[in-house]
DNA sequence: AGCACGAGTGGGAGCGCTCCCACTACGATG
DNA sequence: CATCGTAGTGGGAGCGCTCCCACTCGTGCT
């Protein structure tokens, strides 16, 4: 076992050996590199010259150890419930954060945390204040996320709120008016009989979702049959679950809603096991607009959310709070849209 | 517009105020934190409770000045193809690296390469050394980066190697062999005419299915044809395409071999456009076996490659080279998997 | 008793940068 | 012609850590 020999890679140049090189100072290149304007065009031409010539690169630790900034911020992802390819969601958003942070200087640390260990780790990373910034989305009602920021004073934007009195800044989805229009839809075209497969409660986007549902139906003035709402968890698997308890205790019902895409999926495999067919039958619909919409058979009727443009609006709030870190939360509220297909 | 304040927020304790808690000097400390023996118990003990007193967390900028390590590692993603959710390989590849890291104390840092610019940053990114060490996926011939990566010494895996000469390491799947699985099903059910529409050919995977697919033509003695071979690009929209042309030329097939999963998706909606039954009429069969097999109509028959697990091994053999910077390469393959659904 | 040795320990030096203050040079002003 | 800006500059101090060397003890041996 012989231990490989000890090779320097070519010692990186310093803003010091910069300096030698243009004959100026310390500050002057640092000036340069930080782009301030004090700094005379003769000058600024010998160091860039020399930058160039020595093909200097900031030395990213140095910097940050005085500046305490990390030039980095993370996108926190709790993917609990299944993984990242099953939930297009999470993809989208993953790239309409990167999208947007192509324009900055920001680095995108990406966080999945499946349990309580990593979760922890986590924790010492914020702690550490290893990010300026952190972007969490998929939050439930008890995550100790959103208050460990908060005692951190740590940056930071949520995807969906906690609750309507959410103190922290938020992007999240007209989703109660997304529900509406969708059970309206399903009305309007004569259906009588209307359940619906909810998400994870204890999300507020998932809660609102149900809250649309009963809306369009109070407003139609359909009377509330609590049967005709089961419990699910966002999951294909959830849906499918969902549908068949439906379809136990609801035989006669004629359309569902379903929380999301996947969801909708899942009910759309119930339904076919059972002979019913989709839409005539039963007409189903989804939430979120994903790519499973387009796929599945028949493709499905869904509330479309921005989900990409979500991720980029979080990360443009996070970079104005990282900017004034004073208490200037904001919260923005994006519109949903029907995208009628052939399930309904 | 008044500035907010400046506030302190509550300055973090450093290395120097936990020695001075415990009584001891910071080069116990230093030790304590990162695990060295050569510790007595009780100075150990009077330095974790300081510790744990003080609520100290390491300054990674500092250690990273001084060890020029930064504890952390980039996945780069080149997706100029479309976008991640449309892209179930990727997330897989993300779930199987975040997974594996977690036993390790780095960092995932995601990096999505759009067009040049971003590659540019990439460039000045690495340069600057700024992660120990970088996975590599979807790489193509002519990608400049993994000659980047080489120049810098800079401890790099491969998702998928360029060809069988790859000098770095990489981790990839028995593509020909997939390939060939899956046109040996198709034979061996009496398909005469088997057509494939294969993906973006300067990369060494989608030749190599595509070099299977012949093989398994020339193994059952069937006559090359090249009018049965179509480009395509992994993209559902080539094989859309693809399938129309090859339907085209040849109107007698009987089945086609795709050299991703969304190519066969696409390929499904141009035979249904036509009327073409699947599987009777065509048997279909795509490759990769990601969440999209499952949910197209009829489900695809797919070539399965284990892609969360290639994830988490480009994961662990990056974590050897960056232990052992010695050009210890390691390459490895994967097999794969005829995973039989309806379409074939 | 004297010595060598290893296990532990303290702390100086220095990583590469930004911040900031002192300083220079030069044109404008009274 | 003395005085005062003002634009530009150089470099000391210090960020929080690791590295490493010099040092102090016991302990076991001669």
């Amino acid at each position: 076992m012989n231990r490989a020999a000890q090779q320097q890679p070519a010692a990186r140049p310093t803003l010091e050996a910069v300096a030698a090189r243009a004959g100026v100072g310390r500050g002057t290149v640092s000036r340069v590199v930080n782009g301030s304007p004090k700094v005379s065009a003769k000058a600024r031409a010998a160091v860039e010259q020399a930058i160039e010539e020595l093909g200097y690169v900031p030395n990213q630790a140095a910097r940050s150890l005085v500046t305490s900034r990390t030039d980095a911020i993370a996108l926190v992802i709790p993917e609990n419930v299944a993984k990242l390819s099953s939930e297009p969601y999470f993809s989208d958003i993953i790239t309409g954060v990167s999208a947007e942070l192509a324009h900055s200087d920001l680095q995108l640390l990406l966080v999945l945390v499946r349990d309580e260990r990593e979760r922890e780790r986590l924790t010492r990373y914020l702690t550490a204040r290893r990010v300026d910034g952190v972007l969490l989305v998929s939050v439930h009602q008890d995550d100790p996320l959103p208050e460990l920021l908060e005692r951190l004073e740590l940056p930071a934007v949520l995807g969906g709120r906690r609750s309507a009195q959410e103190p922290l800044s938020y992007v999240h989805a007209d989703n109660a008016g997304g529900a509406r229009v969708a059970v309206r839809h399903l009305l309007a075209r004569g259906r009588t009989a209307v359940a619906t497969i909810t998400g994870p409660l204890d999300m507020e986007g998932a809660a609102a979702r149900l809250a649309g549902y009963r809306q369009a139906l109070a407003e139609a003035g359909m009377p509330a049959d609590e049967g005709l709402v089961v419990h699910g968890d966002f999951t294909e698997r959830g849906g499918r679950e969902g549908m068949r308890e439906l379809l136990a205790r609801r035989p006669g019902l004629d359309a569902v809603f379903c929380a999301s895409d996947l969801t909708a999926a899942g009910a759309l495999q119930a339904l076919r096991e059972v002979g019913r067919r989709v839409p005539q039958d039963v007409a189903v619909i989804g939430f979120d607009d994903s790519v499973v919409a387009r796929h599945t058979e028949p493709p499905l009727t869904s509330v479309r959310q921005p989900t990409e443009e979500m991720g980029r609006l979080m990360v443009q709030l996070l970079l104005e709070e990282i900017a004034r870190p004073g208490r200037f939360r904001r919260q923005t509220v994006l519109p949903t849209e029907l995208v009628v297909r052939e399930s309904a």
